[in-house]
DNA sequence: CAAGAATGCGCAAGAACTTTCAGAACACGA
DNA sequence: TCGTGTTCTGAAAGTTCTTGCGCATTCTTG
């Protein structure tokens, strides 16, 4: 970096001047300050808006923006950090494990004294954690949300989806379906194994085995579930994002048939349009406000007390929103009918 | 601020143990590291994530996240500053002058060397423009997308809403339309002020008045304009945004008609669920990617080059999608009938 | 127009921080 | 047990940055 004699040599005044200017000190002419940032500047001289220092810049990590549930997620994030006067850095696309802790390591060089990570790779049950421990060892406060992971100095936060699917299931029993598919992307994927395990609590239960589908959470994703757990009989899908129930509607319509009155549908996430989808959906609202803020106070508050981030794991119970996406099963709504 | 030489008798080590620890230096014991970093911790020094430096930061602001041609923008930029080394802020939420201030502080407080501002006050006829100067005086380049503002030191980048809503005024007429209504937000806004020319030129062209609803960009806002834009005799309603556009499907609805038998709709943005939409929306394809991308190079090359951010007022034009919502006009359907 | 005040700048002292170098402490193999 | 090598640390010298002080220049006022 050059040095303050550099600079001054380059604008032709003393180094004493050099200080004072890049210090935002008093008593130097405005035209000299200015002929001293250009040379700083010519020189690559990092020249911060001084006066005003550093304020807190946390950094916040989503899979993609595509999927509104992460765009609500960063708009969460953001006004509760913005509350407690930190600026907020996104990174998005992590596709890889080598890409995210590639943006993990921006995320510190750029200044972040936290970082919250938003289902990332700790959602996946066999990676490598290594580029957790860099934030961690770096004394970086790291709040990983929607999965957990063993053997990390990280706070967990997460949304109950074994409640959430108990709920659906619950729901769905009500209505009289006996044979409900489940349609989910990874399988070793924290949120999926979760929604699995109340899924197959519900099989040993009685009603049989109920057929699963592994595909992704895109639209494409639900689209193939749909039209494979409706040949394994389903006669209701529950799907892992709103975006698969999107897709699930048009693949259940691609058999002919009509949702709610042959096959009932159930998303995740209640994202904007889930309520102005043909018919409304019936979906699972994350508790994205409270877990955001738990978040945010977790990565700020735990950082400076204890200085220990806390090692917690905290899951936070959803909501069942019912609107017109389900409906009796076709069998009892006949036998309802009789 | 706490001297090393205070920090080192704290920990009982030397001035130039300190030093070393701050500095991320190899040579120091792991227990002897952590010794320091506590007593550094104690005295109040900031002990930011040394080793890794200072990366660029560039700050991001947006309306709000919930609109998803928001996420899409922030998305394409933070794509963009990503494959240039840069880090993202973002900053949401800028309902008023004085918050859109509050965050353009905190960007440089945070360092920021850039800022890109998305459809913020800017765009606004009678906006103050001190908060802006306030940037651009501190020598950080300034790009503005979706709107202009004479006498700013600034980069503009704009769609071309009048090429925009040329367009699908072109696609109505075709089909028969001769009543169009336009459905869009504040009168005083840039955007609308754009679309609002083209469409008082075709009124001249000799299709007499064309009605035009201010409400806003939101559902409640469209299903208003929809509803007002029947009455006064539309066939084709077009509007400011998707969500509107949504909207309007559910006002039209409520008018016991049908998209797009008895009305076309037109929305404009092209987020994800336009596709999906029942019928599937037709809607202009805001350029995102080629202005994203410009306004990255707009905003990191013009700093370094020409330390002159070169008040630029680039335009770009969009793209018409056709898919459902727009048909032959019901008059011209029944001529075509007989 | 002159005296005094205010402002702006460089010199040099010295404060703050970094780095070199050598020695202490420890580990390990002969 | 004794070398030999490695790791870690502090003393001191070196580098970089800050600031008190005084001089020069410009502005202000009677």
């Amino acid at each position: 970096m050059a040095r303050l004699i550099d600079i001054a040599r380059e604008a032709g005044v003393s180094e004493a001047t050099v200080s004072r200017v890049l210090n935002g000190r008093s008593g130097v002419n405005e035209v000299t300050r200015t002929t001293v940032l250009d040379a700083a500047r010519r020189l690559g001289r990092v020249v911060e808006p001084v006066a005003v220092g550093h304020g807190p810049v946390v950094g916040v990590l989503v899979p993609d923006l595509d999927n509104q549930v992460f765009s609500a997620w960063v708009e969460r994030l953001e006004a509760e950090l913005f509350e407690t006067g930190a600026s907020t850095l996104v990174g998005v696309r992590a596709r890889t494990v080598e890409r995210e802790r590639e943006i993990l390591q921006r995320f510190l060089h750029a200044g972040a004294v936290a970082i919250i990570v938003v289902s990332g790779h700790h959602a996946q049950q066999q990676s490598p954690l290594d580029h957790y421990r860099e934030v961690t060892s770096a004394g970086i406060p790291l709040v990983l949300v929607n999965g957990v992971q063993r053997g990390l100095d990280a706070a967990f936060l997460s949304t109950d989806d074994e409640h959430a699917v108990r709920l659906v299931l619950t729901h769905l029993h009500e209505l009289g379906h006996r044979t409900v598919g489940l349609a989910v992307g990874d399988e070793h994927t924290w949120p999926v194994r979760e929604k699995l395990r109340a899924f197959e609590a519900a099989t040993a239960g009685g009603d049989g085995p109920q057929p699963v589908a592994f595909t992704d959470f895109s639209y494409a994703g639900g689209y193939e579930a749909a039209r494979e757990l409706l040949d394994r009989g389903a006669t209701a899908i529950v799907c892992g994002s709103d975006v698969m129930a999107a897709g699930a509607y048009e693949g259940i319509r691609s058999r002919g048939l009509e949702v709610p009155r042959d096959v009932s549908v159930v998303g995740y996430d209640d994202v904007f349009w889930a309520s102005l989808s043909h018919p409304p959906l019936t979906t699972v609202r994350q508790p994205v406000a409270s877990i955001a803020r738990a978040a945010v106070r977790t990565a700020l508050g735990g950082g400076e007390d204890s200085r220990r981030p806390a090692r917690t794991e905290v899951v936070v119970r959803p909501q069942l929103v019912v609107r017109g996406s389900t409906a009796a099963a076709p069998s009892a709504a006949a036998s309802m009918e009789r």
